[in-house]
DNA sequence: CGCATACTTGATAGGTTTCAAACTGAGTGG
DNA sequence: CCACTCAGTTTGAAACCTATCAAGTATGCG
């Protein structure tokens, strides 16, 4: 019932899939990896990967670390024109895996990053920009997982996804991800997730056609809700 | 009762807190700007310091949101040596504020950086292996706030928080700050923090010789309890 | 049509927030 | 010097919320 859910994109698939990329990376590079993965492949592992980022170009990837009490948490949901790595520090194992089918992402060497960042500055501050963003999002993420109750944390998360989305209609998105996905990255269960869903519905602050599509009736509502 | 407390560290006050930055700023620079801080001070605000880059030189800063409903919640904690940006993107409003007496941040614009940089490829990746490291950290924040009973949120601050330190005595931390502070880190109330140290105590985990001196008695039982 | 996966709802046990009160220690002024 | 004040810490009790286990529903696919 999963495989077949997509993210609205106004871009066909396929090579143009590059147009997510900065524009020094529009041009194919020796030293790039290009992987694709079907929802729930493995896109990267830490091991072999190390030194590189990642930019995903389409479809949505799910960096999440296993517990050693086998409780997966989500740490970031990557959309096309996001950027990720692996080894930031003294790295604990995360995984990076296609979380719908037609996944891509590309790699490059943090080596062949600063060359093209020395010979293009404005490739630079697009790149500075993109880690901005990353940063500024992980902290939102933080403020999403540091409310009290879990309607707070699901009204949280379908606003700063729905931002994210940014389609045509800001009002209407498809939920790429399951009552899972949605439970390991803020934190609470599934079962929880869903009694919220339908709690916000009942409330009139959203509406649920299909479990996956959500209509946004009632903003101020679900902005009240979220605090 | 709080007025007092340092951070132990090796270095001395006064000028030498330069020490921590990158060697590139170790100059003065006309550019810079030096706040220092007493405890619960304002150090920063988003409107005046739009475009600025900060590092913490000494001390302790919280970084922290006000949500609508009154709650504070903290979404970093900033020790020497960490780097700090308060206009990541479509930014909410971010407080910058000393924890401890004597905090001193240093801020230069994002030009001024680039500059450095330009000019100097060391201090390009010097910044570089800053904000990586900041990303990492805020992702296992993620993890300890996405853990499921309090405990293991204490548990899993103790041990970061310790790590951070990382003084001569790895098992001996003395808190910087106060039940409320880590409440409002990791997203719990001030009371159930006391509680999980009463408790981790009682598990023969840590001891408390005063409120703000941890010990860690055994490091397998808390790190199990993390989990 | 039946299976597998995802979603939803129910009941209960357990944990956390909240409100309350007592305790501690440091600094202050009489 | 001591009582006082105040902020921080700790413990208690009750209401509330959530995780967990369980069962039932819906839907796409073979």
């Amino acid at each position: 019932m999963d495989a077949g859910y997509r993210l609205p994109t106004t871009r066909p698939a396929g090579e143009d899939c590059r147009q997510s990329l900065p524009s020094p990376l529009y041009k194919f590079d020796s030293t790039a990896i290009t992987k694709k993965g079907r929802r729930g492949q493995q896109i990267s592992s830490p091991s072999a990967h190390t030194g590189h980022i990642f930019f995903v170009t389409s479809g949505l990837a799910r960096k999440f670390a296993i517990q050693p009490d086998g409780h997966r948490h989500i740490v970031n949901l990557l959309l096309p024109g996001d950027i990720v790595c692996l080894d930031g520090g003294i790295e604990e194992t995360y995984f990076l895996e296609a979380a719908i089918d037609d996944t891509v992402i590309v790699g490059y060497t943090r080596r062949r990053i600063e060359e093209l960042i020395a010979a293009d500055p404005q490739f630079g501050r697009e790149i500075q920009k993109m880690v901005l963003h990353s940063l500024a999002r992980l902290e939102r993420q933080l403020l999403i997982l540091g409310r009290i109750t879990a309607i707070e944390k699901v009204a949280g998360f379908l606003l700063e996804f729905a931002a994210r989305l940014s389609q045509e209609k800001p009002n209407t998105l498809t939920l790429p991800i399951s009552r899972y996905d949605i439970a390991d990255f803020i934190g609470i269960s599934s079962e929880t997730v869903c009694r919220c869903m339908t709690e916000l519905t009942r409330r009139g602050a959203i509406a649920l056609p299909q479990p996956r599509q959500v209509t946004i009736i009632d903003r101020d509502i679900l902005e009240d809700t979220e605090h």
